[in-house]
DNA sequence: AATTGTTTAAAACATCCGTTTTTATGGAGA
DNA sequence: TCTCCATAAAAACGGATGTTTTAAACAATT
């Protein structure tokens, strides 16, 4: 108890400042002191704070990851060979998105941080995932891939990348976007709310005609008619 | 020449190194010596960093800011009346937002810097976008709420801002995506083809069917089937 | 030519940072 | 009981940060 203790606390400490307020924002001493926690504990426990960010990620991504897996196991074993329909893809990566974060602190917090490490400087974060998790994403996109054979590689893959930042900007922004919404409109807003409304969307938006060649088409950076 | 050629050296380094590296990881000795000027001119000439930030910005919203003024004044007035139609809204504001960087820099500095401002700490950058340029986006957005009259009011809410993710999750992160891309594809990738691979995309996402109702709907958390 | 106001330059200030070192604590094994 | 060792706590270190102060340079005005 007097191990993990500590390290818990830190942990459910720093995720939570770290999503508020970004990485660089947030001090160890920020952490340990809202942790209740001693300042040395940290470097003690983790060895430096790059190694704390990475293991609040390892946190939510491990247990994704095989959680993924094996739903993609689960998929692929029931359509034995045949090509999953791209909604039954989308709904199961949704499903899962969702059920890691349940089992500890919200969703909110999980999209934050994958946002984070998108959007980071150099971009180190994201190859520590790309290469810690490169797997399971690639499998995914596989899957996609014979589900939408018609599209393009390149297309598919912007697309996709399309539907990451809506998901992304969305839910890691949700309080922002939940203020705009209350303030506007009256009206509560779920995670589950906004998953309904984001279906639709993301389907259409990836099945939508594929753009015009534009070999052709002619500069107008001026005037507008 | 004495009094702009600093003020102007400053702001040409900061939106360059904060749109690479965002604020915080940005000192103003980076700025200033990067620039080849004093540490204290920043102070002097913007009274603190976060002024020089909403400096950095404010050159690049109010010439946008009027320019889309006065680009939505020649749209009203050609349709004199009439609603007009949602791709043209869109190939508007597109129009607008290349326009811009294309006088300084680049668009994707100026991606950056709103991607950075809506995902920022405390959301007071947000506040102080919506605050100072918050009129014409109303007016934008009116706009589309007649173009769409058969979305309800919350449900455009929502798309609007889907969209918003898409292209400031795209253009902002270009960089690391065009990375991935080009490894991947072997191709290399304009703003321009972006912005082409996108207008099918947010318009598809736009009018794709409602959501369905979920009154009635079971939770399901665990199984998949 | 002297003075004024504006801008640059250099140095110093106080504060905060991540990390390391040192010291204390408290329980398990001999 | 004594020893050992993992953890915790406290203190200190070196460095970087935003800001302020002081001094110099310069141009314009009287």
């Amino acid at each position: 108890m007097a191990q993990s203790d500590t390290v818990t606390r830190i942990l459910d400490t720093a995720e939570v400042l770290f999503a508020e307020r970004g990485f660089a924002e947030t001090s160890l001493r920020n952490i340990t002191s809202k942790a209740r926690v001693n300042l040395a504990a940290v470097n003690y426990h983790f060895g430096s704070k790059k190694a704390l960010i990475q293991a609040v990620f390892a946190r939510y991504l491990d247990p994704f990851s095989q959680r993924f897996h094996s739903a993609l196991d689960d998929l692929e074993a029931r359509y034995s060979g045949r090509d999953i329909p791209l909604e039954v893809l989308l709904e199961t990566m949704a499903t899962t998105v969702l059920e890691v974060p349940a089992e500890r602190n919200s969703l909110k917090v999980f999209m934050r941080l994958l946002g984070l490490a998108y959007s980071q400087a150099q971009g180190h974060l994201r190859r520590y995932i790309q290469q810690e998790y490169g797997d399971v994403f690639s499998r995914f996109t596989d899957l996609v891939r014979r589900a939408t054979p018609d599209l393009p590689d390149a297309e598919r893959f912007w697309r996709l990348h399309f539907m990451l930042g809506t998901v992304i900007f969305t839910l890691s922004g949700l309080d922002a976007l939940r203020d705009i919404a209350e303030k506007d409109y009256r009206q509560q807003v779920s995670v589950r709310d906004l998953i309904r409304r984001l279906r639709p969307v993301v389907v259409a938006a990836m099945n939508a005609p594929l753009p015009v060649e534009l070999d052709m088409e002619l500069r107008e950076d001026t005037a507008t008619g």
